[in-house]
This record gives structure tokens, C-alpha cells and sequence, in this order.
DNA sequence: AATGGATATTACGATATCGTAATATCTATT
DNA sequence: AATAGATATTACGATATCGTAATATCCATT
């Protein structure tokens, strides 16, 4: 189990039932490595993908019986590790905690700021 | 340039000359790819290793010019990233930030707490 | 100096991730 | 209905990371 699946049947944990985009959203990983872990779910019968039928190029991904089990471990196991890490802390602390990640997501996304010297090349992001 | 090449050229900016263990100790990654990194550094003519004489068993990693170049360039721009971040956060928004972290490795690194059902393998970790 | 255990590192095969190009469907416009 | 552009996803080769086993040196004890 890497961090990128136990990252994906979480999100289904809770959603039950995503488009791939959706659950792209929500990691850290390149699309193209999305479709390599949704493979391996499919593959150890965790997941199922169907067509949306309203919209035919988006998959649904759901969960089997199987994969609902898993899925509901892994959450809960975070979940507890939150539990734990917020007893220990205060509640402005993690105010802090999330402004700094959420300015450093910021400040990295827009790149290399005040133009050094050398050219600064732009990089697309997906 | 990977994730893991930039942080260990990021910490070599610092120290200028430093053991295998001691980068490792600053990297998110495992001993094994730490050799791969190094490699990669010493190929393209960044880095040098050279054996420890006071102890044979371990090797001390040096920046070359072109690695000290780039390793600055990088230092910098983390510098500067840093910079950025404090200056759109208050000093106890970095504090809890900080404390947050540093409990969510420390829970994280005791492992599942409280015996849950089924056995609880307590992995090794190197 | 021989033994055994600890430490430091690498080799190597297995697996995961990435980047780009290709394919298919949808939506809007002519 | 034909075209063009946008969106959603996968295929596939290249590269990075991981896990384990192997090797070499050091240190302490006999």
C-alpha cells in the first residue's frame, strides 16, 4: 500500500463515488500516476470504474465491499492520528498550521518572484 | 533536477562537506536512494565523494564549483521562499506551525495506538 | 589476533511516479 | 452536420524511489 493509494481509497472513504478529476483534486500526484494507482485498486479489487453516462469521457470510480472495508480502516486510522496530534496542541496552533501551509502553497505556486537574473523559465504546471 | 537532488544540494550549501549519514539524516527519503541521488550529482559533476580517512567505512560528499554554483542558487531561492512565506504570517503562526509538525511526526512515529482488532505489526522502519 | 556485533554504504531487482503524446467525448459556433 | 476548441482520461517509455541482501570497516571483548 504506497501513499498514494491509501491518499485515494481515504477520499473515497468519505465520497464514496468520484470522477477522477475529483479525486485528482485532492493529491498530490500527476494525473498520468492517478491512473497507474487506480489500476492496482481496480487490479486487487478495491475499486470499480464505470462510465458516467452523462458525461461519456469521465469515469466513476466506487468502492467494492472490499475496497469500502479498507477504505474505512485507513480513514479512521487518520482520522485518529489527527485526534491525537490536536489533544496535544492548541487550537491556534493549528490556525497557524494551516495559514503557513496554505501561504507556502501560495507563495510556491507563483514561482520565483522578484526577476533574477538569468531567465526565469515559467514551467507549466498541470 | 528532482525533489530529492535539490534538498540534498540545499543542505550541502550549508555545510560544504558532510558524511552520507549526516545528509541522510535531512532527507525525506530512504538510505538507498540517497545513493541513487549522489550518483546522479557525482555524473553530472556537482558533487565528489571521497573516503573518510579518520573512518573507512564512510565516504565525505563535497560540493565541486559547479555544485557550490548551483547549490547557492538553490539555497537561495528556498531562502527566499522562506522569506516570503514569514512575511504573510505572524511569528506564533510559524510557532504553531512548527509545534504541529513537529507532534504530527512524533504521533505518527509511534504508530497506531490504542490495539485496535486484528494484529498490530509494528513495521521497522530504517 | 580472532570473534562478534554494530555501523556505513552500495548493488540490484521490483515498483511507483513522471511527462508527453494519443484518443475519445463534449460544447459551441458556423 | 461539420469544424474547432476544450475537457477527461489513458498509453507508454523514461526516470526515481524502495526494500533487501551483500560488502567493508570499525570497535569491544576475549
Amino acid at each position: 500500500m504506497t501513499q498514494g493509494e491509501g491518499h485515494i481509497l481515504a477520499l473515497l472513504a468519505r465520497s464514496r463515488r468520484a470522477s477522477i478529476a475529483e479525486l485528482h483534486r485532492g493529491l498530490a500526484h500527476k494525473r498520468s500516476t492517478l491512473t497507474s494507482i487506480l489500476d492496482r485498486l481496480t487490479g486487487r479489487g478495491l475499486i470499480e470504474r464505470a462510465v458516467d453516462e452523462s458525461d461519456r469521457r469521465t469515469f466513476v470510480i466506487t468502492l467494492t465491499r472490499k475496497g469500502a472495508k479498507l477504505a474505512d480502516r485507513i480513514y479512521w486510522h487518520l482520522f485518529e492520528l489527527e485526534r491525537r496530534v490536536t489533544r496535544r496542541v492548541s487550537a491556534s496552533d493549528v490556525r497557524g498550521f494551516a495559514k503557513v501551509v496554505a501561504t507556502l502553497a501560495a507563495e510556491a505556486d507563483r514561482g520565483p518572484r522578484p526577476a533574477r537574473r538569468g531567465r526565469v523559465d515559467k514551467k507549466k504546471r498541470q
